[in-house]
RNA sequence: GCCCCGUUCGUCUAGCCAGGUCAGGACGCCAGGUUUUCAUCCUGGUAACAGGGGUUCGAAUCCCCUACGGGGUACCA
């Protein structure tokens, strides 16, 4: 019997959620729905300076919209809470005492102007490494470097302090990754990391470290911007006496601009046009607004079969996943090792196909509110669902369903003058005069007769069908694009059929 | 600068670990077909193993170097 698998997604609340935040969750959630674990929620807020209100608050919705649960954290509680790491600000001192005690780690009583005035010196003389290490450590003023009753005096005095960790010198410190598989790293490399701060609060490497290991948590699935201070959590485990529970690590790749160079970032957006979050956030200081993709009218389910290819894939050639066939299918083993650049025309893409796949009725619900929201009044389901059913196949959204549909509700206003230029001829009044009263001779008024009148009608008199269609599309529709124009007639009704040709034929002449 | 990770069509990627297939699929784009129009749909096309060395009968696949890309280098996470 292998143990319980439980993982954890751990944001710190300094702003909306990105895509590449909830991608991380999202595989965090598949892997524990896969293996029958427990999906965690924690909240990161060790940094009182950048926190930002609402951030939390947004976290959970934009979850909640996506559709991805979690079985312990600040919303549901658990046994092994408090889940805000302020809430458990308690804990930590006594565990970064310890590895105090044991030699691990030291108390360091440098000013900001003193540390940065030994970045200076170091890259002034060149040495390889700039950072607070075994090389740079006996200049400075902490624990190691100065007589022991001098520490206690300024311990006792109350004087502000941190805890940095003691790298070791000598043998490469080995990890291994899910992803990346075996990693080695020369502790030289690596600094003496604050791991309590001023303030009485850890750092993220300390909070972390404790936390994962309290919580029991199995697997730590994170991004790779993580990876390089991953000896420095082995480090961690180890002196806390924890190596042999220590969970197993899997880095993922990052999301990366859709054009040109770095990671994808807000601005991007912006730039481009298209959502980086969940949902829309507006910024509690400038009051900017970013897009959301929510608020887009993208379906949650699309959004996130979305996300989970970006990076990850079955290995088959099915690009359409329920979140069932994600959770059988998802495996960290098949997750990619370079980072993937996003691309707005492919979830455009991906939104369609559930557009498409969608029932009628579903999508009809929500397009009611739509067409309320334009201020007509809704018709009856079974109208709506009709009306989806004939044009869905266009579109990529929902709300974008009124563009090809709203001739359904209000009679055209004006008519798409390129086309009239172009196919109103000398004579489209007059045969369309004649071509209404064989419409409107049909009887029943519905979409197979009228077709098959004015069908009959046209060939006897020797008239292509494209002559006349585009000349009434634009009379009931307003432009010359649409779907089956005797279904439309249907739809609307003789009465309204007669009146948009008449006034049509009139107007334009 | 230094450290770590990576590199297959424009983009997402399969294939790599266990070397041998015309390097496969999807998005986009282009062309043709269907259609009363547009869209859908169908058919076809476009286009890639970063470069150089090895190892091997044979390398996208294994090894090394270079280049490029990404990340990290805070009392941020």
């Amino acid at each position: 019997m292998t143990k319980d698998i439980r993982v954890r997604f751990a944001p710190s609340p300094t702003g909306p959620l990105h895509i590449g935040g909830v991608r991380t969750a999202l595989y965090n959630y598949l892997f524990a729905r896969h293996n029958k674990g427990k999906m965690i929620l924690r909240i990161e807020d060790t940094d009182q300076a950048r926190f930002v209100p609402g951030a939390e608050e947004y976290i959970v919705e934009a979850f909640k919209w996506c559709g991805i649960e979690f079985d312990e954290g600040i919303e549901n509680g658990g046994p092994f809470g408090p889940y805000r790491q302020s809430e458990r600000k308690g804990i930590y001192l006594d565990y970064a005492a310890e590895l105090v005690r044991k030699g691990h780690a030291y108390y360091a009583f440098d000013t900001p102007e003193a540390l940065e005035k030994m970045r200076k010196e170091l890259e002034e003389e060149g040495a390889r490494y700039t950072s607070y290490n075994a090389h740079s450590r006996m200049r400075m003023k902490n624990s190691l470097s100065m007589p022991n009753d001098e520490v206690k005096r300024r311990l006792s005095a109350g004087e502000p302090y941190v805890i940095r960790i003691r790298i070791p010198e000598g043998e490469p410190i080995r990890f291994h990754d899910m992803i990346r598989k075996d990693v080695e790293v020369d502790p030289a490399t690596l600094d003496d990391k604050v791991l309590y701060k001023s303030d009485g609060m850890p750092t993220y490497h300390l909070a972390n470290v404790v936390d994962d290991h309290l919580m029991k948590i199995t697997h730590v699935i994170r991004g790779e911007e993580w990876l390089p201070s991953l000896p420095l959590h082995v480090l961690l485990y180890r002196y806390l006496g924890w190596e042999d529970s220590m969970p197993e690590f899997a880095h993922l790749p990052l999301l990366l601009k859709p054009d040109g160079k770095g990671k994808l970032s807000k601005r991007d957006g912006d730039r481009l046009g298209f959502p980086v979050f969940p949902l829309q956030w507006t910024d509690p200081k400038s009051g900017e607004v970013s897009k959301g993709y929510r608020e887009d009218g993208y379906f949650p389910d699309a959004f996130v079969n979305m996300l989970a290819l970006l990076g990850w894939n079955p290995g088959t050639e099915q690009e359409i996943f329920s979140i069932e066939e994600l959770i059988s299918q998802f495996s960290i083993e098949r997750v990619n090792r370079s980072g993937a650049r996003f691309d707005p025309e492919k979830t455009k893409w991906f939104n369609h196909q559930y557009l498409v796949n969608k029932s009628d009725a579903e999508i009809a619900n929500e397009f009611a509110s739509i067409v309320a929201s334009k201020g007509y009044q809704v018709p009856g389901t079974g109208f709506l669902e009709k009306v989806v059913n004939l044009v869905k196949e266009r579109v990529n959204f929902v709300h974008e369903i009124w563009d090809q549909a709203s001739f359904f509700f209000v009679a055209p206003e004006t008519y798409d003058e390129k086309t009239v230029k172009k196919r109103w001829k000398e004579n489209t009044g007059q045969l369309l005069k004649e071509v209404l009263e064989v419409i409107t001779a049909s009887d029943p008024f519905e979409r197979d007769p009228i077709h098959d009148k004015v069908a009959a009608y046209l060939e006897e008199k020797e008239i292509g069908m494209g002559q006349v269609m585009i000349g009434m599309r634009i009379c009931l529709v307003g432009s010359g694009t649409g779907p089956d124009l005797f279904t439309i007639m249907e739809m609307i009704g003789k009465e309204e059929t007669v009146e948009r040709m008449e006034k049509g034929i009139q107007k334009i002449g």
